[in-house]
DNA sequence: CCGCATCCAGCATGATACTG
DNA sequence: CAGTATCATGCTGGATGCGG
């Protein structure tokens, strides 16, 4: 079996099935959100609502909803302080960390492709 | 400036803009499908049909609206057989093959969490 | 004040049928 | 065979409100 095969094996995963682990993969983090909070997350825990911010145009809705997802499956952990006002911070697991160096490749990636294009904005 | 720097500077792009290259990025490939278009390209142009039937799970139309949308951005190179039956084939350009070891890194990572999980299908 | 759940309108998506 | 048109449906964004 060829490592980068990607007929490999099917995957069940919280009762649903993955045709392929790039499939997989791509069902935990490949959407608008998650590949950026994960990147945010980088360097340590993070508030709330700081990580939010930080994340820009994304909709409380959805960040709510990506947070969650990521909890779910592990990559973030969730710590919740009960003083007031509420404190709530957010940090990868050993899983999550794991695909930082994935991401940063894409992050070079889309900053070549934006160099080569001169996409970048003047004045900036 | 940190070449990991995800604040570097703004991108602007075909009207659109962009707070990082991350961002950027994701807009490129970040998505359910984009991803797999491409890993399935990896070793050559396929038919159209062919390569449409690889994805599991994919409606005609998001095949088509993702296939244009990559080639739009020049990941990937549409080429057109005047015979009938029509023929179409798809091929990544130099760009989209710049892609692929990076894909093939979110592939191995899937294989990883989901070995780690015990999430293979039984018997397959 | 912080975190987040809920509500509704608008948009994107999937399934099907159809054209060249 | 490749791709488009249409419609029903489900998801997303933004505003609002609630509990701590």
């Amino acid at each position: 079996m060829k490592e980068d095969d990607i007929h490999t094996e099917k995957i069940s995963y919280k009762g649903k099935d993955f045709y392929c682990s790039l499939a997989f993969a791509l069902h935990l983090i490949g959407d608008k959100y998650k590949s950026l909070i994960i990147y945010h997350l980088k360097d340590g825990p993070m508030r709330s609502g700081e990580l939010q911010k930080s994340i820009t145009d994304i909709s409380n809705r959805m960040f709510t909803y990506s947070i969650r997802a990521l909890e779910n499956d592990n990559l973030v952990e969730r710590k919740v302080y009960p003083v007031t006002p509420p404190r709530v911070e957010y940090a990868l697991t050993g899983i999550g960390k794991s695909l930082v160096p994935i991401i940063l490749e894409l992050n070079k990636w889309g900053q070549d492709f934006a160099g080569e294009h001169h996409l970048y904005a003047p004045g900036e």
